[in-house]
DNA sequence: TTCTTTATGAGACTTGCCGTTTCGAAATAA
DNA sequence: TTATTTCGAAACGGCAAGTCTCATAAAGAA
């Protein structure tokens, strides 16, 4: 086993230059917003070359999209996993809210470029939908509800979510608290 | 009253290419999707000039979301009307998916579109979010639910249909089935 | 009729961005 | 050293949006 990959011949790609393209590509798109980031300005401002960035990624749209995934990651979140320990939909929905601010406009302007490209759609499902949904889930583990009125409500509460991000509307406080009365009370209660 | 308006000087604007840019606008969103229709393929399908478009609409957003308003409005939907009256929420969703089922792509391109100009996403939201959202609000009139509560279930369940529109997931009989579960019963019932 | 004004259809033109290709230099293994 | 591959930089090609030009058509005014 662990048999040593040969080495490729020539001159091996640089991750340093991977890494500050996506660097770029992060906060050019925080900043300027999307549809003012071009492949041509992140290079610039990587100090690489555009074939460099076409070299690990297959567009602009994809690029984007990694960025904002890696730097999604790497939000650690407590307070949502203490949420979810907790069973306390608020304070989940509250600190989703949270996460969203800084990239919420950025998610509007990759969500609509997925539109047209399914390979984009599927990583956009993976890194920033399935993952909030997930913690829906499980804040509504321990309630009195079937698996499929389950699946239903997170469905709702988290449309009702992506909703306001594209269509308008504040993700305030309030706005958590109508979500959360949407699902049952906790089983003691009942 | 009824002051004459002086007719201005020169050849009358033709609301006859005004009509044929609309329609060719919306067949060829139909039929083609709407990132493969051009300004150019709309003025040469409608017999018109390019400048004539610009002259009735500031881009191609704009001419194609008023040519897709146009067919929504004269779509009758009279099963939604009895639904409503009815206060038949299974109903109700099932007949809004079948009127989504020839223009769900193009909702999607549009709204995408949409996210980069505000005033195209106004119209976007006169035209195709508040008719819906108006027709549940109407068919939970007559449930035990406070105004408020009302509102967020509206948004809820509008929330999850424009979800399953962009993300992915079919507008199927199950989907309506499970969404109408989340309403409260009607009053009798309770 | 004749003149003036404005819109029309057709198409050339400009601009801007995406993605490809080309170039010499640099980095690595043979 | 030599062969191979990536590097950064930049030129290039394609495509679509939107503007401009031009001869012509349709209206009122003279």
């Amino acid at each position: 086993m662990n048999q040593a990959v040969p080495r490729p011949l020539g001159r091996p790609r640089s991750d340093a230059s991977r890494e500050a393209l996506l660097d770029a590509a992060y906060w050019q798109t925080i900043e300027r917003g999307y549809a003012a980031v071009t492949p041509d300005s992140i290079a610039k401002a990587a100090g690489a070359g555009k074939q460099t960035l076409y070299r690990w990624w297959p567009g602009k749209a994809a690029i984007v999209l990694d960025a904002l995934a890696q730097k999604a990651r790497a939000r650690i979140d407590r307070p949502m996993d203490a949420a979810i320990r907790a069973g306390d939909m608020l304070a989940f929905l509250r600190a989703a809210f949270a996460a969203l601010t800084t990239t919420s406009p950025a998610l509007r302007s990759l969500l609509a470029e997925a539109q047209g490209d399914p390979d984009i759609l599927d990583g956009f499902r993976r890194h920033f939908v399935e993952p909030r949904c997930d913690g829906l889930r499980r804040v509504l583990e321990h309630r009195i509800i079937s698996p499929t009125e389950r699946d239903t409500l997170v469905e709702a509460i988290d449309g009702a979510i992506w909703r306001r991000m594209l269509l308008g509307g504040k993700l305030d406080n309030d706005f958590a608290t109508a979500l959360a009365a949407l699902a049952p009370r906790d089983s003691k209660i009942r």
